[in-house]
DNA sequence: ATCATTCTCTGACCTTAGTCAGAGAATCCG
DNA sequence: CGGATTCTCTGACTAAGGTCAGAGAATGAT
C-alpha cells in the first residue's frame, strides 16, 4: 500500500515541485553547473574530489564545468595546501552573487506553491514533509563495513566518545590510542556522506559468542529506527561469522539504548567483564 | 517556515527518490521515450496532438520518438478516422510488455526504498505524503476563467447537477438548456486537466450586486480549502467589476456549503428570487 | 629511490534533448 | 470552390550531459 502512495506521489511531486529546480532557468547558466555552483557554495570551498563524489560527475565533466565557473569569474580554484594533488574550489564574491541569486529564485517558487494555502494548511503540510523527510532519509541510510581506522569510523568514534563524556555522571575516557583490533568489524551508517550510527563486533573468548561495540546513534537521528536497524545488521554478521549468541555492556545513563536492546529481545545478564563504565550487561542468542 | 522545510524536503527528495525515474535504466531507451510510452499505455491509444500536449513536447521532437517507438516495434500508428490529419498511436503487444517492464521496475525501486522501515514506519510515510500529496495537488489547482459553454465547464456543470440531484431530497431538474448569460463570468478549477471546483457570479438588477451560482467542489476534493478559495476568487472579480455586495441562494441539504459561506463571513438575508430549490439565502458586503 | 597510486585536467567522442523552418496532406470557413 | 488553417512529418541545427583514454604532477608504500 505504501507503495502505491509513494508512487503516487512522486507523480504529483515531480510534475508539479521538480519545478523548484527550474529556478536556474534565466541564469544562462545550465542546471548541472547551476547545481555545481550552489554545492560549492554550501559547502564553502571544497575540494574537486569532493564535489565529484557528493555530485556523483564524470572527473572531465566536473573538470569543464569548474573552468566554464572560473571563465564566469565566479569560481576560483587553488591547489590544497595539504596534498598539491588536489585543488579546492570556493566562490568569488560575483560567485557568492550568483549564488544569493539562485537561493533567491529557488526560494520564490517555493512561496508561490505554497501561497494559494491557508496558513492551517501550510502548517499540514510543513509536518507531513518533515516526517516524510526524516522517513525518506532514515530509509536510505546506507550501512558499510568499515575498518576502525577508517575516517568515517574515527568520526564516529570522536562523536561515540564526546557523547559518553558529556552524559555519564563522571565523564568518560577511552583509555589508550585506538589500534584496529584484529577481527573485529565495525558497520558505518552514512546519510549525505555524514556518519549517523556506528557499532561493531568482536568475537569473545569462547568464540561462540561475539560482543558488541560502540553503538552511537546522532543525536538528531534518535527514534526513526537506526539504532534497531544497526542491530539486527550487527547480529547478522555477527551470525554470519558463525557466533551463537551475543553481549553487549552499557551504562544506566543510556536509557533510550537499554530500551531499545530489550525490545530487540535482549536480555540482562551478570557481568562479564571489569569495564569500569559498564552497569548493564545484556545477552541474546541468535 | 514551511518554505525552509519545503525546500529542505526538495533536496532530500530529488536526491534519492528522483530515482524512482531512473527505472528506465537498462531499457536501452532513453528517459524522454519511456515517458512517451508510458504516456501512450497509460491512455490506451492517444493522437499525436493530445500528447503533444500532455507531455509539452515540441512536435519534431516528439515525432520523432514516435519513429523510434516504431522502429521498436512497440507503437503503431495510424490515421484518425474522425479527421485524418491526426494520427492516432497505439501500444503493440510487445509495446505493453515493455510498459507492464517499466510499471515493475517503478515498482521495485519503490519497495526496496521502502524496505529498510519498519512497518509502522512504513504506515507513518504513507500517512504523511498522502496528506502531502493532497495538499501539493490543492496548492497546484489552477483557476481559469471560462464561458459557460466551455467543455470544462460543461462538464464541471453536469457534475455539479449530478450531485444535487443525489443530495436533494426530491431531486433537482436544472430547468431548460444551458445558455451561457450575458455578463456572467464562471470559473473552473482544474488539476491534471480535470474541472475540481467550478462556480460564475452574475450581475443582479440593481448593478450593486453580483450572485455567486454553481459553487461546486469534487466531493474527492472536500476539506482541502478549495471551496473558500473559489469563493475569494469570485468576491475578488465581483469587486473588480464594481459590484459592492455578493448574495447566494443554497440548499439546506448543503451543509458544508453553509458552514462554509458562515465561515467566509457570509450572513443569512431573506429569501431574494423565486427558486424552489432554495431554502437558505446568504450575502456578504465586499 | 622506485614504482604504484591518486588527483585533475584535456581531447575526442557520443547520445539525448530540444528548436526552428518548411513541406505536404487534410480539413475548415466563407 | 479557394484560401487559410491544422496536423504531422523531415531536415538541419544547437546545447547539454556524459563517457573514456591518457597525460602530467604529486603523493604513498616499500
Amino acid at each position: 500500500m505504501i507503495v502505491e502512495v509513494l508512487r503516487g506521489f512522486n507523480r504529483t511531486y515531480t510534475q508539479r515541485i521538480g519545478a523548484l529546480d527550474d529556478s536556474f532557468l534565466g541564469t544562462g547558466r545550465p542546471l548541472a553547473v547551476s547545481r555545481l555552483l550552489l554545492e560549492i557554495g554550501r559547502a564553502e570551498g571544497a575540494s574537486v574530489r569532493e564535489l565529484r563524489d557528493r555530485l556523483d560527475l564524470d572527473s572531465g565533466h566536473l573538470s569543464r564545468m569548474l573552468r566554464r565557473l572560473e571563465g564566469e569569474g565566479l569560481v576560483a580554484t587553488e591547489p590544497d595546501a595539504a596534498d598539491r594533488r588536489r585543488r579546492v574550489a570556493r566562490l568569488t564574491p560575483a560567485g557568492a552573487a550568483a549564488y544569493d541569486d539562485l537561493e533567491r529564485r529557488s526560494e520564490e517558487r517555493a512561496v508561490a506553491l505554497v501561497e494559494p494555502l491557508t496558513p492551517r494548511q501550510q502548517e499540514r503540510l510543513a509536518e507531513a514533509l518533515r516526517t516524510a523527510d526524516l522517513l525518506v532519509r532514515a530509509a536510505t541510510v546506507r550501512l558499510t563495513e568499515v575498518r576502525s581506522d577508517h575516517p568515517m569510523a574515527r568520526e564516529a568514534t570522536r562523536r561515540y566518545v564526546a557523547e559518553l563524556a558529556a552524559r555519564f555522571p563522571d565523564g568518560f575516557d577511552p583509555g589508550g590510542p585506538d589500534a584496529p583490533e584484529a577481527g573485529s568489524t565495525f558497520v558505518v551508517a552514512t546519510s549525505d556522506g555524514e556518519p549517523v550510527a556506528y557499532g561493531g563486533i568482536r568475537p569473545v573468548l569462547d568464540d561462540e559468542t561475539a560482543e558488541i561495540k560502540r553503538m552511537w546513534v546522532d543525536a538528531e537521528w534518535r527514534g526513526a529506527g537506526l539504532g534497531a536497524r544497526m542491530l539486527r545488521h550487527l547480529e547478522t554478521l555477527a551470525a554470519a561469522q558463525g557466533h551463537r549468541r551475543v553481549v553487549l555492556d552499557t551504562n544506566r545513563a543510556l536509557h533510550e539504548a537499554i530500551a531499545m536492546y530489550e525490545r530487540a529481545g535482549y536480555e540482562r545478564v551478570e557481568r562479564y567483564n571489569d569495564n569500569p563504565y559498564a552497569e548493564a550487561f545484556f545477552a541474546k542468542t541468535l
